[in-house]
DNA sequence: TGTACATCAGTGAACGCGCGTTCACTGATGTAC
DNA sequence: TGTACATCAGTGAACGCGCGTTCACTGATGTAC
């Protein structure tokens, strides 16, 4: 209808922006291009004028939600930082809590996408991928230990069990609260041993 | 076109075992009944003769495969002792091999549904919630401990990281089976140190 | 600065397709006498 | 034991529906002169 090409940037970030939050709570196979877009404001047709298919949505949402929750990981390190707190205790503490749990839209992105990124296509595993590697980096860079690779490890280790942690509390939240809430709290007491000082 | 009610049975049961590899491996929402109970040796309409809707279908191979897999842990625990090895250990050395990594469709279904439960129906959402409760019990009994509230704990978090450290190093296995093959073995070294003897 | 026109984001209808589900029909199985 | 018939698993076509994608068209934006 004709339209501003600064507003055709506000309307593809909205579109991405729509699926992002569409994606997680629902999954990427059960989200249509139609409510996709309407929730984005307009209409479906308009949505290949920003995307080549919804294949190339996927891999974009992908991208941006590794690159935001890098930028959430290091405010979130840098926050912990200036308290004179753990960083790494800090940061398990708020991963495994109810908040997080029950913010799936705005939590993180390793953990959300953990059950659907085999399917995804392949641009979207490696954004994945790359993601995740950076994840590891930046942990081992505050995790206490003796050697980098001592430090390496234990991240590698660590965040496997908070992202195991809420991926199965999570998975039972509904079904079984009471489990759900045994797992996040087992979960954060084993990793404050293991973190150690 | 006329079928004894032994093969009926059958043929149910051959709808529930294709069900259950092609839901792990490609996911529910993206297996249609068309290509299942071709799968299974017959035709779509004959399905509704068997389940009222897929939701049920999808009901009843959650139970299944929980059965089975509370199966497959009794007789891998049993198998542990019999060898006077520690069976906590010798399930973890499975549970983190490149073997069970690639074979989704038998293996361990907590975590092959890990992802796609949330999304499921309520009473598939229930048997998992069972199963995995089961699971837990039955971890807690052969893991070494102070107290059984003590082993109780130990059994959750450490099958919480065995979950997450299977599920990460799926979740990246095409992508960078590198990084996948440290996710699985820095798992498996830091489980060695929790687990004890 | 004002006019003419090309660009292109968005519209809305249509495409073929596969989905879950329904249904009239078939015919061997299994039961009643 | 033999015959008549009810049962019901499986067939195959059809249903309405929503999917991803395409396309002719619109009309304000933004550029060229």
């Amino acid at each position: 209808m004709g339209v501003s090409k600064q507003q055709a940037i506000e309307n593809k970030r909205a579109i991405v922006d729509a699926a992002e939050k569409l994606f997680r709570e629902r999954g990427v196979a059960a989200v249509g291009l139609a409510e996709l877009t309407k929730a984005a404001g307009f209409t479906q047709g308009g949505f290949y004028n920003h995307f080549k298919s919804k294949d190339a949505l996927v891999a974009a949402v992908m991208e941006k939600a590794m690159e935001d929750g890098g930028a959430d990981l290091l405010a979130n390190i840098k926050a912990s930082k200036a308290n004179a707190a753990d960083p790494m205790k800090q940061h398990v503490q708020w991963y495994l809590s109810r908040e997080h749990l029950a913010d799936i839209e705005n939590g993180c992105p390793l953990t959300a996408y953990a059950g659907d990124v085999r399917r995804l296509g392949k641009e979207a595993r490696q954004s994945y991928a790359r993601g995740l590697t950076w994840n590891f980096d930046e942990l081992a860079s505050v995790m206490s230990g003796e050697s980098a690779q001592e430090k390496r490890k234990k991240a590698v280790a660590v965040f496997s069990q908070m992202l195991g942690s809420l991926v199965l509390s999570r998975a039972v939240a509904e079904a079984d609260p009471a489990l759900a809430d045994e797992i996040l709290q087992d979960g954060r007491e084993q990793l404050m041993r293991v973190i150690g000082n």
